[in-house]
DNA sequence: TCCATATTTGAACAATTGCTCAAATATAGT
DNA sequence: ACTATATTTGAGCAATTGTTCAAATATGGA
């Protein structure tokens, strides 16, 4: 994701009808700063132990210990995710006493878990 | 992903409230092989040039090397990454010609790029 | 203050990723 | 059959990822 951005576009393929396409395309799309930050938050899930917790969370509110009992993770592990759920905005939480009680940041994100879900529930003869 | 699934699980945490959830919570999960496959789906999201390319389908059918114009990607980059969203079931293809256009697979692909793309907007002022 | 429990952190490592380059394949026109 | 265009493929690579392990930090209770 680091090109050149300087000169306007000349289409690669000589024939073609789709070169008409091109400008319109090109100009309705996001800056690449959004672009990066769509492609951070949405790299967040595209792991199992993620899934696996965010999924947990969706169900209930839950702490860094009951959270590695759930998933079967080691509780090292699961902090680190956490942490990484926690830098791209999945989750939100918050201290009582000695535990952390963590919850999905938003109904966005079981959104997307749910959407994921149906697609995938789709293609069942598919593949 | 690769966790002992036979006995039942204890929580480590010793004092706590959210011990009563733990059962609950990990019989409402879905099967880890299903978790895999949710994480797999996603995972294609997580990259800003599959990210650009998604979004440009998103606007209209396009055959590879117009693909490579738009996201200033080489072609054959782009055809490296069109395989992982064709494998992975993101879009679909057909064959004009000398040219491959493709599109999104179905509607639940622009969904989640909509609601990602509603989710980072939201946080324009927390961060 | 000292101790036990809960969580986070950093280093290290194997495994995976996304790109480039060169070569192979596919299609249409002559 | 030969050529030009479009696309795919495989090897090789630097960079990134997810885990484990050991150590550090945080909190509450004696």
């Amino acid at each position: 994701m680091e090109k050149s951005e300087k000169s306007e576009r000349v289409p690669v393929c000589k024939g073609g009808s789709t070169g008409e396409y091109l400008e319109t395309v090109t100009s309705s799309l996001p800056s690449d700063e959004r672009i990066v930050e769509l492609a951070e938050f949405l790299e967040a899930f595209g792991d199992s132990s993620r899934i696996k917790i965010l999924l947990a969370l969706s169900r209930h509110e839950l702490c860094t210990c009951d959270i590695s009992t759930i998933t079967g993770l080691s509780v090292s592990a699961v902090s680190h995710q956490l942490r990484v759920l926690r830098d791209k905005k999945l989750v939100k939480y918050r201290r009582k006493g000695r535990n952390v009680y963590y919850s999905l940041d938003d109904e966005h994100v079981a959104a997307i878990l749910d959407i994921a879900l149906e697609h995938i529930g789709e293609e069942r003869e598919t593949r």
